[in-house]
DNA sequence: GAGCTGCAGTGGTCAGACCAATCGGGCTTG
DNA sequence: CAAGCCCGATTGGTCTGACCACTGCAGCTC
């Protein structure tokens, strides 16, 4: 292939850039069901030659991928090493989430509705289908929530925490992944906000009741209760931090 | 700098990769206020020599930030070139989901029913923002699935672009977003499953007239009645599909 | 003044190199 | 023969230096 070129070096299909040939092969892979998770990619020199085109351009694909929560990149020879099709959950959407939110891309008040419907559908399949294996992590740390003396950014971690294991109890991968990433989208902006509050000791205390009661809800499978009290947790939370200034 | 090295060349901080080291960066930008919508990026000679990393680097960085729909790059010298951080909508959400879901890592069961909580925010919403602009291209593509010869492909297309349009209405850019990486992502799951249809002119019909239904519900403002049609619209469309074959 | 032309800057791409981590198999040693 | 060590092969990580195609603008031409 003749060295330079930009977008296209007779690249056989249309104005496909190098990069985005590589992500076409794996997407019809994927499709196909050749590539599933577990397996592992061809080694970045060996797909370069195979698609013909630079390893650069294989990186840059797999970077793409990997921003995606797709593969998992691991030095080394063996079975280990190489890029490989990943399973589980990623922080792929909180990466990206965090990012629009810090550029405003997705304005805070339309994060916070999406929320709210989101935690609702949340505690209602959490109090559906969680198991004591499931509720034991949120009541520690309800209990870590509990000391007086916490400071201001351990208790927002908690609380993130708190409203992450609630969705992993509710045992639908997407809306456990969401809820992750839009609780954490907002992990920056909110803990501002917890600094530039007057009455700190008085807001936690309000948290703790409504982290308190959503659980209780949960924990004895009444699903309308927990989404009617995880709203207003919410939503009067924002409304109480929405006055502090940021930053 | 040394050449080679992975990982670490001495890297100041711990062992970041070069690519993150130009994430970081970035990051560090955005939080800061210095970046934000419509600026540009240092041109990626200067961001690597600045950051002491490779050009190489810089770029796997920003393919990253490409993939997550945070910048938008083209070429050319003057105001236009270079790598602009991207205001409006993007697809990354898109296709995130789309490569999720087709490695089955999001289960279609555990998205429909997100795709139902959201879709009713959605709805909700459009009920009480939309304006008669956004009505119209309801109604344009409500028109364009009525042509009884319409091909499963394009109906499939349509009624993307229907619930899209709606949730365009909801005034809500991550309700948007969202809503269109959802069904998007399972555009193609459906498509398989429309053709394997043994009744397929019946099936349209009952979608057809689903979609009229809660089109009437917001076009009145009435949210409430729209979430619950929507909400069977997309349970009733999901088991009539599920029977069927895929791929 | 209108139109063209060339330069400079930008992303796009490639080739070739070396580094560090890792695994396995073969060799050494007890 | 078994346990342990070591070296080589493989893989991703990184860098350098180069050239291409596209674009805008300044300066030149007519």
């Amino acid at each position: 292939m003749t060295p330079g070129g930009a977008a296209t070096t007779a690249r056989s299909g249309e104005g496909l850039k190098a990069f985005e040939v590589v992500l076409r092969w794996v997407d019809d892979r994927i499709l196909g069901g050749q590539l599933a998770v577990g397996d592992q990619l061809p080694a970045e020199r060996e797909l370069a030659r195979m698609l013909d085109v630079s390893r650069a351009a294989v990186r840059e694909a797999v970077r793409t991928l990997q921003a995606q929560g797709i593969v998992r990149s691991s030095v080394g020879g063996g079975g280990a090493g190489g890029t490989t099709i990943t399973g589980g959950s990623t922080n792929a959407l909180s990466l990206l989430l965090r990012r629009h939110v810090a550029l405003s891309i997705f304005p805070a008040p339309d994060v916070v509705e999406v929320r709210v419907s989101l935690e609702r559908l949340s505690v209602r399949l959490a109090a559906a289908n969680a198991t004591p294996e499931h509720l034991a992590p949120m009541r520690a740390l309800l209990d870590v929530m509990a000391d007086p003396g916490i400071d201001r950014s351990q208790f927002n971690d908690c609380d993130t925490a708190f409203h992450v294991a609630m969705a992993d109890a509710a045992g639908n991968l997407l809306v456990r992944d969401l809820t992750a990433a839009i609780r954490e989208s907002l992990r920056l902006p909110i803990l501002d906000r917890f600094h530039a509050l007057q009455s700190w000791s008085e807001v936690a205390e309000t948290l703790r009741g409504d982290h308190q009661s959503i659980f209780a809800a949960v924990a004895r499978g009444d699903g309308e209760a927990a989404a009617a009290l995880v709203e207003d947790h919410i939503r009067s939370a924002w409304r109480i931090l929405e006055g502090a200034v940021q930053r």
